[in-house]
DNA sequence: AATATAAATGAACGTTCATTCATTTTAAAA
DNA sequence: TTTTAAAATGAATGAACGTTCATTTATATT
C-alpha cells in the first residue's frame, strides 16, 4: 500500500487516478450516504478500471479510512495554521474558531464527511491510526488555559462540546440548506459571530449560572 | 401500510413482528451503519421472513423513514412532557435540557441512529413527513422570550445551536466510550450540570463578549 | 366444523456487490 | 531499441443484495 520503494524500470504511478479515486469517494458518500459508495461505481465516476482501485486500496474499508485519514490530516493542518498553544486563551480560541468555520464553509462536502463518519463504526479503528500531535497541542491549549485562570475548571471534552459543537451544528443546517423543520436557512457571518460571542461569555471565567438537579446517570 | 381497515375473517396482525423489525434494524443500523442494514439479514433478526417485512413497509427506504419518524415521535413526546412553552426562558430551558438529557443517556442506541440518520440523504424526505406542532412549539417558546427580553435577539438557529448542540456532543462521546482522541471518556451528572450552567450564562442577557471579525461567508 | 380473508412464509428472481486474475500497457533505465 | 517491473485493465467470480410470488397458516365469524 504505502510502499515507497522505486526500482528501476518501474512504471510511475498516476496521482492524478488517486486523486480522482478519493474525491470521487467523498463526493458519493456525501451525495448517496455510506451504504450508496459501490466500488464499481466508484471506478467508473474515477474513470478506473475496479481493479486498479484495490493497487492502491486493500479494500474498501482501508479505502474509507485512509480517505478519512486524509481529510483529517488537511482539516487539522488547516486549523493550526496561525495558531500558538501558548497564545492567551481569547485569542487562541477566537483563531481556531474562525479557522475551523472557514474550512468547513469553503469545503462543505469533507466537513459532513468527516462528521458522519463520526458514527460509523469504522471510526474506532480510525481513531486507532490518528495522529497524537493534534489533540496533544489543544489538551495544551486548555490545561494552560484552566491554569492561568483564563477559563473555569472543566474536563476537556466538556470544554469542546461548548466551543466547537454549536459552530458544526449552524454548518451542518447550512450545507442542508434548512433547520430541522424544513425552513429554509443560510448562514451568515453576522450569525457566526454572535455564536462565537455567546461562547466566549460562556467560557469567560466568572460564576456560573445556578442550575436545577439533573441527574440522569446516577439514577438509572 | 398503514390502513386501518377491518373485515370478517382476518387473520390478526402480530404486533410484535413489527416491533421486532424496528428494534432490530435500529440496532443495525447503530451497530454496523445504514451500509450494514440489510433486508434478509434483518429478517432473521426479527425471526421473519423477508416477505413479511414487505407487508408492513413498501420498501428499505419507507422502513427507514417509518422507523425515523417512529423515533422521532417517541423522543419529541418524552421531550415535551412537562413542558409548557409559557414556562419562563430558565426554568423551560432547564426542563427541556433535562429530558433530552435523560432520554438520550437512557436511550443511546434511539439517539444515535436519530442524529447519523440527520446525515443521510433521506433526512430531507423525513422532514417532510414530520409534525410540525413540536417545532412550532419550540420556536414560540424561543420568540415569547425575547420579546420578554429573558433571551438576547438571536436566530432561532442559533439559539438551538448553542443551548443543544453541546449537550448532544457530550452524550456522542459517552456513547462511544471514548474523545475524539481516543481516551476514555464516561458522562458523568456534574459534567452534564456543569454545561447546562454555562449554556444558560451563554443564553443570559447582557452584554456580549467582544469578537474579532470572522467573514467566513462573504469572501468566498 | 366450515369459511373467508389477510398474515405469513420459503424459495426464487434478476441485479449489484466486493474482489480477483490473466493480460496488456506504460515509461524510465540500459 | 530493448528490457523490465509495476501500473492498469476488462471480464469474470461467487456472494449478497432488494424484492416478488405462489403457497400455506391462522383466526374471528358463521
Amino acid at each position: 500500500m504505502g510502499s515507497t520503494l522505486i526500482f528501476a524500470f518501474m512504471r510511475t504511478r498516476d496521482e492524478n487516478k488517486i486523486e480522482a479515486i478519493y474525491r470521487e469517494a467523498l463526493q458519493m458518500v456525501v451525495n448517496e450516504g455510506f451504504e450508496g459508495l459501490s466500488m464499481q461505481k466508484l471506478a467508473k465516476a474515477a474513470g478506473v478500471s475496479p481493479a486498479t482501485i484495490y493497487i492502491y486500496f486493500k479494500d474498501k474499508e482501508d479505502l474509507l479510512l485512509q480517505l478519512h485519514k486524509r481529510e483529517l490530516d488537511k482539516y487539522f493542518a488547516y486549523i493550526l495554521d496561525g495558531f500558538d498553544p501558548e497564545m492567551d486563551f481569547a485569542s487562541g480560541l477566537a483563531v481556531q474558531w474562525k479557522r475551523r468555520a472557514e474550512y468547513v464553509i469553503k469545503h462543505p462536502n469533507e466537513g459532513h464527511f468527516m462528521e458522519n463518519f463520526a458514527f460509523t463504526p469504522l471510526l474506532q479503528k480510525s481513531i486507532r491510526m490518528r495522529d497524537k500531535r493534534f489533540s496533544e497541542m489543544m489538551s495544551r491549549f486548555v490545561t494552560k488555559a484552566i491554569q492561568n485562570k483564563e477559563l473555569v475548571v472543566m474536563p476537556f471534552e466538556v470544554y469542546w462540546s461548548v466551543a466547537f459543537a454549536p459552530l458544526y451544528n449552524l454548518v451542518r443546517y447550512h450545507k442542508a440548506g434548512m433547520n430541522l423543520s424544513g425552513e429554509k436557512f443560510q448562514l451568515t457571518d453576522e450569525m457566526l459571530m454572535q455564536t462565537l460571542s455567546l461562547v466566549l461569555k460562556a467560557l469567560k471565567p466568572g460564576a456560573g449560572e445556578p442550575v436545577p438537579d439533573i441527574s440522569c446517570i446516577k439514577h438509572q
